[in-house]
DNA sequence: TTAACAATTAAACAAACGTTTAATTAAATT
DNA sequence: AATTTAATTAAACGTTTGTTTAATTGTTAA
């Protein structure tokens, strides 16, 4: 095999495969691992068909492979927030950036959401919600520490949080939804500038008057 | 064809037909289109294979039958929610009412909310898109005219009626997920009449505080 | 330069797919 | 009771699926 050998050949194999993994994301991410064929990523990412068992033994690692290497990890934020006095800021900023994140890799995100509400690759799906879930408490552990502090209000807080996520999701995932929602013309970015930073605002509004005021 | 001919058979071809589309929605929402065969919603609804293209001529419009027969409509509501005094409580009733229509059809929305972010099949999209539209648009009316009325703060509105749906959405569709996120149990049901309960006290405080404090 | 290994290819593989066929049973109509 | 129509079936259809094979080209190292 190729890859037991990655030390003389790193840079190139990395080259190719990180291409398949490229093109693979985009065509799972836009129609589901079950829709696209093998014949297609070889397609789009100029390959031969066989290169795709050859690299990653089979479809299905080859999509373990896409997922595992975008999962997001909030964990690495917390000295940057830690300078922040409130924890009002920090939960600001912390969305602030999860959002940027989340746009960044949005086709990606439309993998992650699809794979928690199907009962296909449990294993997969454990996997991912384990990933969730973990940015899930980094964030609702900001809200309790304020919750103490009493800053914020005593809220539901796995609920608020869930909400945030809920809020995100539906933006960064919705596509030609988000654009009819939010009155955007088909030409128009939903993820311009603009458009991201109204979402912040809003965000920012809610969050505030249920935590504080 | 058994079709053309409904007035004499409906009663039993309704059934059988209905058998499919049961069944068939079941294994779409678990398992999505692509990943569902017709011999497995054969085998799931108890019958010939050959029974499908029979009633229904493909794959394909067994699905969109799946999808048109259960879109859910808030307009019905118009009437009911007009004796209410306050536009909050307009608002607040509707959001339950969809909660429990939501749930009611979970199977359904996982479906749903599949096909918005999937670029296949766009004819099907566009329709839910539209349909999704219809209610959003419905609840966006009654904060606008909550606005107007001064009983509502000026806030932005389709980001409001986006998040209400994101929350909502999150919470339906989320299976295991939504199970860690609330902190139960495997065992515990994250429907049951409390969870729902808490659900619906956690989002009306939400948008109290939004819209109103 | 040659031997060894990695990368790439076209072709073939069996299995599964959605759909159709032609025959049969059941039901309704005359 | 005879006839027409609908419902149901098992088997086969041609494609497409993911994967493997065996041969070939490229690259590396001695």
């Amino acid at each position: 095999m190729a890859l037991n050998n990655c030390l003389t050949m790193s840079i190139k194999t990395t080259d190719k495969r990180d291409e398949i993994l490229d093109a693979a994301e985009i065509l799972f991410a836009e129609h589901g691992f079950e829709a696209v064929s093998v014949r297609e990523i070889s397609k789009a990412a100029d390959i031969n068909i066989a290169m795709i068992s050859y690299y990653f033994g089979s479809k299905e690692k080859l999509y373990e492979e896409v997922v595992n290497r975008k999962l997001i990890s909030l964990n690495q934020l917390q000295m940057h927030l830690n300078k922040l006095p409130t924890y009002h800021q920090q939960l600001i900023t912390c969305l602030d950036i999860l959002l940027d994140k989340l746009i960044e890799r949005r086709n990606f995100q439309n993998i992650i959401f699809r794979e928690i509400t199907v009962n296909q690759r449990t294993k997969m799906s454990d996997k991912i919600a384990s990933a969730l879930h973990q940015n899930f408490q980094f964030i609702a552990d900001i809200i309790q520490k304020g919750i103490k502090n009493n800053e914020f209000k005593k809220v539901d807080v796995n609920l608020t949080v869930m909400s945030v996520f809920g809020i995100l999701r539906m933006y960064v995932t919705s596509g030609n939804m988000a654009c009819r929602i939010m009155n955007l013309h088909q030409s128009e970015d939903i993820f311009s500038t603009t458009n991201k930073k109204r979402l912040k605002t809003h965000l920012h509004e809610m969050l505030t008057n249920h935590l504080i005021n």
